[in-house]
DNA sequence: CAGAATCCTCCATGATACTG
DNA sequence: CAGTATCATGGAGGATTCTG
């Protein structure tokens, strides 16, 4: 279970699931550049990942130049709703934090 | 805000989130052995994060020996809340995953 | 008891090069 | 294009020691 949290609370996981989840399929490629800062090697091991764990599908298309898609399952689109309630509260309280943060720091100057 | 998130959503964060939501106001030793595996270093640097983010309010007692009491504020009960989605959707979701990790596997192998 | 300070280790991640 | 393989490293985090 802590497991679960674990790997589903991770930094590039939830880029990918937001980046797939206002995109619908999506390219490898494509993919990259809708997560800036994003190395390739963690974007494959990170699509690797939740493909593992019915996050996400992925489809390969025997062309040339080759061509995969990903998209979310409805795992993946459930994780996605269910971590809503966290990026609302993070807008919602983002001021709130941030004046917390200056105040501890005045605290620990004075 | 993706540094809001980063810093939420980290391990030991939602563990201490969790152990201060169930019980209130606790010590820091108390605390230690609340939360099975951490180290003493993560535990303090993780309280001062969250009280810097103030999410955790942090008491001192001017005694020998001596008392910190930590306990969440309003701020940090309700990132619990919005945690709460989460963990019920692991709850949920456990078997389902298990289940795609070992068809995931199977496939590797097949 | 509640930490601060120090040292050290290992692993996650980035960078690079190569391939079908 | 969509990766795999390899190497290098920075920093997260553990272990230990010390203190008010």
């Amino acid at each position: 279970m802590n497991d679960i949290i674990g790997r589903v609370a991770d930094k590039w996981t939830l880029l990918i699931l937001e980046a797939l989840d206002e995109n619908g399929v999506v390219r490898f490629k494509e993919l990259s550049r809708l997560i800036p800062g994003i190395s390739q090697k963690m974007l494959t091991q990170t699509l690797r990942q939740m493909e593992c764990d019915g996050l996400v599908k992925r489809t390969v298309y025997a062309e040339v130049p080759p061509r995969v898609e990903y998209e979310l399952t409805p795992l993946g689109f459930s994780l996605g709703e269910a971590f809503c309630g966290v990026w609302t509260w993070a807008e919602k309280h983002y001021a709130e934090i941030e004046a917390a943060r200056k105040k501890f720091a005045r605290r620990q100057r004075g």
